[in-house]
DNA sequence: TAAAATTTTTAGATTTATCTAAATTTATAA
DNA sequence: TTATAAATTTAGATAAATCTAAAAATTTTA
């Protein structure tokens, strides 16, 4: 088994390795794990001395086959449980990252299958991220300005890109807050505003508006 | 916080020191943490620096109120994760303790009050076991053969003092199984057999049999 | 393309929890 | 009550994950 730095390390890059092509750079890697270079160079050898990882001295690292299997299993988990906590203890999205970040090390495979059945074999977390199933296997997520959606898909709102109060209480009144579901119905060519569906609700918000909110794009699963 | 071995070796003193009255001895600890004395003699120095423990070298050790508070805590989330894995992941009674070993260090005060909500606040484990209340408070557990329980008591089977294949084999045919709660409402003077309840079920039992099956008394809760 | 800046690695320590082997203390028994 | 046995502690090491400071490699830029 890994211990539960292994496992952390392995995630960083498997979600570094996701934004940017290429392979993945120590200092990004300490970056991501609140820690000092150094310390990221002690690991990655170790890392790659039990084939977890691809290492070039200098240049960066590329996760092996069984380093990604390793790291998608522990983000199955980690979603798992957010979904857990969300749909059944009641804890709101923005509460559950830390919990889920110790529960995500449990070490138990069928734990995990029983919680996916328990939780009936949900496809996303509560960002609308994608839970990969057990043989690792999930759509990929998009994350995109609200502006920026085809019309017809749907998306989940995960955050917004300006927090100035005024903005977020605008928000907050249309009832566009993280988690929420919606949907483009249209785009006005007049003013560039976008008309959408939330819930059952029809609403119609300004281009400003629709550019500083950020989307997960649900893909037809 | 504690470091997950620090609260197994809390956890470890706590239930030694229920068994017996007086301190808990080094060896007995090294033998509950599967390790040698000179680690816990180490250990033990820690915990006192920190303390959670009275320490007099050579004397054993004592839980200061801090450390069996801990401990305590330790114990509730054990409980109640064995209580979720049961009732809503149908695990096994004997399946759940390895797992709850390792979600009780979970570190999260809200997670553990939103838990014991959603289980319904339940007194006792899957074994017959009390759970420790946000406080600390529960009533004690007595384990006794089941020839010693008083009448219109209620116990829950926790086990067997005889590992035979007849006496198993015997037990399984009348549903006298791991985790089943019953009631005595009668002992039979002439051979000594036990009358009892078993769901809604009336049972007989011969003598013999009751002094192999061990019983956790329920306490009136 | 050579100097400067940045990134990465090495060297040498530190902390936590563990170990073995030896020394010390306490308990037991002749 | 002293010798022997058992339990416990100390001393000195080891492995995991981290650190700082210095050295080496790579990238940028003038």
């Amino acid at each position: 088994m890994h211990s539960f730095t292994e496992e952390n390390y392995l995630k960083i890059i498997y979600h570094l390795s996701q934004a940017d092509t290429g392979t993945v750079q120590t200092n990004a890697i300490a970056n991501g794990m609140n820690t000092k270079a150094a310390s990221v160079t002690d690991m990655l050898k170790k890392l790659a001395d039990k084939q977890l990882i691809d290492y070039i001295k200098y240049q960066g690292v590329t996760l092996t086959e069984k380093g990604k299997a390793t790291a998608i299993k522990v983000i199955r988990k980690h979603r798992l449980w957010e979904v857990f906590l969300v749909d059944k203890l009641k804890f709101r999205w923005d509460e559950v990252h830390d919990i889920a970040e110790e529960l995500e090390h449990i070490n138990s495979p069928i734990l995990v299958e029983r919680l996916d059945d328990f939780l009936g074999f949900p496809k996303r977390d509560p960002h609308g991220d994608p839970i990969p199933d057990r043989d690792g296997n999930f759509e990929p997520s998009v994350n995109i300005h609200l502006h920026e959606m085809p019309q017809g898909k749907t998306g989940i709102i995960i955050g917004v890109s300006d927090h100035s109060s005024p903005f977020l209480i605008h928000l907050q009144k249309l009832g566009l807050t993280i988690g929420v579901e919606i949907e483009i119905t249209g785009i006005t060519d007049y003013d560039g505003s976008v008309e959408l569906l939330m819930n059952t609700k029809q609403l119609n918000v300004s281009k400003k508006v629709a550019q500083h909110i950020l989307v997960n794009l649900q893909e037809t699963i």
